[in-house]
DNA sequence: TGTAACCTGTGGTCAGACCACATGTCACCG
DNA sequence: CGGTGACATGTGGTCTGACCACAGGTTACA
């Protein structure tokens, strides 16, 4: 058995702790020094396990003292899928193509779930459409409200697996959506049909059309891409 | 606008030089004492943020002289998606239940575009099967080549986003799987239907029976863990 | 020519120090 | 008695310096 690393040491005794009970969502981890004391390890070594926790959105980290400070057990997954997928993309260990297949198929089942389920809530995917056609809104303000949408219906579906995965593909090729927009012949003619297949997307979910709802996503979606890629020639 | 921490500013320096093409996979970073100096920062913020892109499968570091010493770009994201969703799982911020759903759309999807697509390559998925009805197998030695042969069906679909993500949920439950499989009332009767299954399963998508070779993953996976569920009363 | 000793550069780890900050405490003053 | 301001405490954030283990190259020697 080679000598497993100190932060491995760290990390492992963390998830022990998560799966055993010891922690929960909300406790605290004892402080840096003290885990380093315990675990026998440098306390360098326990900041690089917990700098990973952090960054895979298990726990927040805060100074000072007192009840919110120290580190405490979140459990947000969207942040740590976000920069894995951003980081992965940039490192082409993801093709931006594969992405994309991958909204295919998670938006074409959330939608699908929707519309077979009864009386999904979808409030909120409601309100930020109705944000979006309130007024004229620069490319930048209308990607962010159209991630917002997208994001609402997955959360919509209850699945946070779906929809932390969701957020990470989303945040993964924002800059490539962006650089797409910004390459449009009108940006207001898309934009506007953008906004037409939102509606034509959630009227579908709401008649209960699985079918209808999933061919206009995948349109909605593959469409954009198809559009924003002609660029490249 | 608030400082940035010392960590973040090395972790978007490496992503700016990746997104810039200034560096690639095989490329070496800088060595750490190097980084440091470079970007005005102390060697252990270095470290932290390459601990961060190592756990997260961006990296790869050793120690020693020569061409292979150093950090070097992978991107390979399957370690780092399983890591993920193991302590998301581990922490509550990923319920079992929603691993399994996804599984199911992912791998519905998979076989889907398998049997639709002409001639796939399954030579190793056959392989593994081949070598799952070799011999009597322990329920670990079973689930690890049943782990391989979904993999191996991913891989297949030639999406790396897919793949590993299934990957990374594959992981996630794995603790489970084998729990649930120590208190079946008969494994080599599990063991013989999963077997049937598999083939089930390749002959679908072999013959290009793309709603049968979906319809029988569904089957396959969650059959598996009603299965094993209920144990729980 | 081969080989053994050595040198160099790398990551891995630890110890210690200092800072900024949020909170709690306590003495003092009205 | 009540407020309020100064101070003590404990936390994460960061840096510096040191040492080790290790792999590879280099050099000197047989």
């Amino acid at each position: 058995m080679t000598a497993p690393r100190a932060w491995q040491v760290v990390l492992d005794a963390v998830e022990r702790d998560l799966l055993d009970g010891r922690l929960s969502p909300g406790d605290h981890l004892p402080p840096e020094r003290t885990l380093a004391a315990d675990l026998g390890v440098g306390r360098s070594s326990v900041r690089e396990a917990l700098r990973v926790l952090e960054v895979l959105g298990l726990i927040r980290t805060a100074v000072g003292s007192g009840p919110s400070a120290g580190a405490i057990i979140v459990a947000r997954p969207g942040g740590g899928m976000s920069a894995l997928m951003r980081l992965q993309v940039a490192a082409q260990g993801f093709a931006v193509a594969d992405v994309v297949k991958t909204r295919l198929v998670l938006e074409g089942s959330i939608v699908t779930d929707l519309a077979t389920g009864d009386s999904p809530d979808l409030a909120s995917s409601v309100q930020i459409l109705t944000a979006m056609e309130g007024q004229p809104l620069t490319e930048a303000e209308f990607l962010a409200l159209d991630a917002a949408f997208h994001l609402s219906l997955a959360e919509a579906s209850g699945n946070q697996v779906v929809t932390a995965t969701m957020a990470g593909l989303r945040s993964a090729i924002e800059g490539y959506a962006r650089a797409g927009a910004a390459g449009l012949p009108s940006w207001p003619a898309t934009s506007a049909r953008l906004m037409l297949e939102h509606r034509g997307i959630l009227a579908a979910i709401l008649a209960g059309e699985a079918d209808a709802a999933r061919l206009a996503m995948h349109t909605h979606i593959s469409g954009y891409y198809a559009e924003t890629h002609l660029r490249d020639h």
